[in-house]
DNA sequence: CAGCGAACGGTCAACCCTGACTGCCAGACC
DNA sequence: GGTCTGGCAGTCAGGGTTGACCGTTCGCTG
């Protein structure tokens, strides 16, 4: 059966077209999010765009909000994973320290900071964006609590430590817009570490 | 005398079309300043304006270097303030503290913002920008040092924990780009004091 | 099975931006 | 005083973007 119904059709469009907006934004930031790059890169006409996202602004926050879903689907298999895996605490802190780290280099962040940048001089799309955020913060921390544990989470200094360093890493990410050294290596990683390990 | 030399008006030239380059990236953001729009804001010529900055990317990254240059002399009048008149070294972190975190809501901090951004995919501002950001970013840490003052950044956890708190306030600032709250009353405020008394 | 409307394809006008380019004026220098 | 050149005014072509608009196909419902 080649036919595929008119609901399909378009979820399939809509879709496709997200996607690309998505890459548009990682590669080319959101002043290079034309709604003529979204459609080369996407393979679609203009009717076909215009006709799921009446305008740019629309179609910008449509995509953060589908690529965050995919990112915390992921983010929360990640952390089931670890919760699986590793037992000895200490190790734990580490990989925990290294898991939340790498997901600021992923996708979603920049693509994150591309729309927090451009809502602060855009109110239309700052008042689109506060629910959303709010909403995806608290998802991030549930996460969080997850691939840490619960030997971890119920300590008494636990969500002032986790806010530290959650915020911290966002503040030292900022710099990798710029820098071109690997994350990895960062020397903020081991200081994360071991605050971790003392206060936790 | 009302005429002035030609590296005079040279000069009062480049401040004045510097100084709207500047209002125009903190109103409009990195791609809502264009050159047609700084022109307009200084009230200048197209010529004049392309006599003094061939390219648009001269004309930010010499207005991102002409405002870093007013914002550190300023940030440092301020250390000093602080450090005559302040003696408690409670009552000294805590105003620290504020004052740090006040930084971060001033112009130079959302241009910065918006250049990291469009450094981020594009190559050529990226490295314009990478050793002028080293070099503030060093001006930084020495205002910050004046500002604790020798009690404290004696302290051999003081390192540690000033980086700490300067990324986590970067971090925290982020989100400031699409909430409407005042900055001032952020919890993160507090967290960061008791932080600091305890580990300083 | 009629025909309505969702899902497109493709074109277009209006707008904006950048940097080149021509021409002019008045300090600076001989 | 005569030239030279930095500083500047104003215009223009070329390229890119947005959203409106018209036309077409074909699932789906009455």
């Amino acid at each position: 059966m080649e036919t595929r119904s008119r609901s399909e059709r378009s979820a399939d469009s809509r879709a496709l077209i997200l996607d690309a907006a998505v890459a548009c934004l990682v590669s080319d930031g959101y002043a290079g999010a034309s709604t003529l790059a979204v459609q080369a890169r996407a393979g679609v006409s203009r009717g076909r765009l215009l006709h799921h996202f009446p305008s740019r602004e629309e179609l910008l926050v449509a995509a953060t909000s589908h690529l965050a879903e995919t990112m915390l689907t992921e983010a929360a298999d990640r952390a089931v994973e670890v919760s699986a895996s590793i037992t000895d605490p200490v190790e734990r802190v580490d990989r925990s320290v290294e898991l939340i780290w790498a997901t600021f280099f992923e996708p979603p962040f920049w693509v994150a900071m591309e729309l927090w940048n451009a809502a602060r001089t855009d109110e239309a799309l700052r008042a689109a964006l506060r629910p959303q955020e709010r909403r995806l913060r608290a998802a991030i921390r549930a996460v969080g609590d997850r691939m840490w544990g619960p030997a971890i989470t119920s300590s008494p200094r636990y969500p002032v430590v986790s806010e530290l360093l959650f915020t911290s890493m966002r503040g030292v990410a900022i710099a990798y817009a710029f820098e071109d050294r690997p994350p990895a290596t960062d020397p903020h990683v081991a200081l994360w570490k071991s605050m971790a390990r003392e206060l936790l």
